[in-house]
DNA sequence: CTCTATTCAATTGCACACAATACAAATGAG
DNA sequence: CTCATTTGTATTGTGTGCAATTGAATAGAG
């Protein structure tokens, strides 16, 4: 056992046996909060025809038009296995255009469509709706989310 | 508008462009932390062929040994359109039979092999070689579930 | 300038999540 | 007791996530 672990484990409070206990894990309750979160996005988003996925590419790329397929995945932490059918997806909605960098025939540059431009406007409600259904202080949502950005900031490395 | 959307609206802080800004979102840090955890578990589950679902179900099973998909559904907050396939990989694996209630034909009754019981032994070490990847704080560990699982309970009504 | 190494995207294969639907067993109102 | 309803699983179809592999384009060492 390697040294790090074995301080990992006597800093541990909770008997080997206890620790596979459902109700001593985090990561669980992680997990199946961000499927509930994503399950209560669907209503608001099949208006707009989007996923959760592709709602987040569709934020990527109002924030930042013509971004690569790189740039995207960097922003989000999803590879191109994940998001070239995704893209595709959006482009046979007709909402992004996948051309090709003239500096570099590699690489994928994504464009909004107008119609995928315009799409934005009918998303401006649905971070408020989403607030309104999550029912937590801004306080418990701020530190929620500084929570989980430390946790993507340690396992990211 | 709904009345209560308006509430909502009125409390967010942000201007309507803003809040479809990624920063902006603290259910895109959820998101990603909860790949980057199912991602982080892959290496040390691999070691007993399982993924991280079927390691959840383990853990039911574990615990509480001879319920039904049901049970196990309701414990985990998935269903059977994504548990039947899983248990039948389980099932697979011999470590977990899928029998039926004499009670109640409909239910499967699960219950776990010799081989199922056992994996738990191997299983011991996972819970804290997870807590050293994961480098958070106890106290922020409990925050962090306790924040989920209000996140949880509030959407899952 | 050539050849090798790296990089970006696409493809393939597997395992979820989950909505929608189907279906058989059990339940219950009349 | 009977039949409509409910309940517990299973099936189907769509859309991710992600590891592994492939392939083409570029960059870099010599």
């Amino acid at each position: 056992m390697v040294p790090e672990m074995t301080d990992c484990v006597s800093n541990n409070p909770l008997s080997a046996q206890d620790s596979v206990l459902l109700e001593n894990q985090v990561c669980f309750p992680l997990y199946s909060a961000s499927n509930a979160v994503i399950r209560t996005y669907r209503p608001l988003l099949d208006k707009l025809d989007l996923t959760y996925s592709q709602y987040l590419v569709m934020m990527v790329l109002w924030e930042s038009d013509g971004v690569s397929v790189k740039d995207v995945g960097a922003r989000l932490y999803l590879d191109s296995g994940t998001l070239t059918p995704l893209l595709k997806r959006l482009e046979g909605k007709g909402l992004v255009e996948r051309g090709r960098s003239e500096q570099d025939e590699r690489v994928r540059v994504l464009k909004l469509t107008e119609a995928g431009v315009l799409l934005k406007t009918q998303a401006l409600t649905v971070p408020a709706e989403m607030k309104c259904k999550i029912k937590l202080d801004l306080d418990e949502l701020l530190l929620l989310k500084k929570l989980c950005e430390k946790v993507i900031s340690t396992l990211e490395k």
